[in-house]
DNA sequence: CATTGTGAACTCATTCACAGCG
DNA sequence: CGCTGTGAATGAGTTCACAATG
């Protein structure tokens, strides 16, 4: 076992990556998996897999692989993904409305348990998940009695920090964001951004100046 | 001018974060910015803009700092967000709806020309933003008549590689894909993806782990 | 003996520190 | 004088290469 030193975001991010993987070889069926083959699933060095794993501890069997089974479980504990989560949204428009619809959550034990909105026409309206929308007003109070943990943005970028700031004030110490502006809070917080201005952005530019790459035919 | 040497992908990303910051301050009325005070705005070390700007030329005054307006269409420039852009997407379900209807990447130059599904109830119909879901039969042909540059992936996560090898074949080279799984691509194709599962995933990870945070009060 | 686990080498990115200049 | 632009120094993250081992 390593000590705890400072372990890299990227690091986090591709172990959740890894992870995906392994789920979906499992479910075909596979019992095994060697560094090597689960590298070229995801497109990085097998070093790198073996490097991000040594953080955490010796999962594998030197000269067999990984127990399949195994890895994936050792991955969601690390991941703090083996227990449920509990998260409100604020902000129900459209992004908002498909979100709390999506399955995709649920399944991986993240559960919207609150929604709220300003809008004096929406608050109290019933969703399709079974939720009611609530007044951000109550926020403070819902958070506290149903014990929320992430705080999700889906609102007009002109009122996410206030959010942001309603959110920190009731404890809500981790928020994922998806409006197209930088919440500001204390390092107490973690702020994970959804950034899809900035993502066309960065397609638009590679689009025009990485040329070079449109007639390259090699993979790597 | 620079040569244009290799440019971290982090640096097209802080661009793109610089503009909307200089379009929030030319709206508030300002007509000078220096790359301190864009630095503390943005969150990032006052070298970092300077660098970055580095790579594609000179925009500042020395002594003075650079001209607000000026730079902004530098930028605009550089991130080739100075025209527009068509796009398709494929898979209406909920969060296909509400991108179509997210008036953000209109304002941007993103335009959505069509929209593809391949659940029979769905073609023909039409959509609150004006498209008709068309069938993703007809997209090859649909990409090459309005040109379209950018596909957006919308579908589940079984179907994202099918669709994905379908722009590839009509020769749309840039990807947004919001399905939950990778999708493999020549390097030809510039892939973004965005996902909102792997986000959640660092939220637990680090709501769990960095419990020293948790009681920390200093900023940045 | 194939594959892991890991120190060392390397590559890439960020920050410093100051020369250059309006 | 103040702030930009940038080479040099530092730091972080990735890959190499091989010793360790079931």
């Amino acid at each position: 076992m390593k000590k705890t030193l400072k372990i890299p975001v990227a690091t986090i991010t591709r172990l959740s990556l890894y992870r995906r993987h392994l789920e979906r070889l499992e479910f075909d069926g596979h019992r095994l998996i060697s560094s090597e083959k689960l590298a070229l699933l995801c497109q990085v060095n097998p070093a790198q897999i073996r490097k991000d794993l040594g953080y955490f501890g010796e999962f594998g069997v030197r000269g067999v692989g990984y127990d399949l089974r195994d890895l994936k479980r050792e991955l969601k504990k690390i991941l703090a993904v083996n227990r449920e989560w509990s998260m409100a949204i604020v902000g129900i428009g459209n992004l908002g409305s498909s979100l709390l619809q999506s399955r995709n959550f649920q399944a991986r034990g993240f559960n919207f348990v609150a929604a709220f909105d300003s809008d004096i026409d929406k608050i109290g309206k019933s969703l399709p998940c079974g939720l009611v929308i609530l007044d951000v007003a109550e926020l403070k109070e819902t958070v506290k009695r149903l014990d929320i943990r992430i705080g999700v943005i889906t609102t007009p970028p002109t009122v996410a920090q206030m959010i942001a700031d309603l959110f920190l004030d009731s404890k809500v110490n981790a928020i994922l964001n998806f409006s197209p502006v930088q919440v500001h809070a204390p390092s107490s917080c973690r702020v994970e951004n959804i950034d899809l201005t900035i993502k066309l952005d960065i397609l638009a530019y590679k689009l025009t100046h990485e040329q070079d790459y449109r007639t390259g035919m090699v993979r790597h």
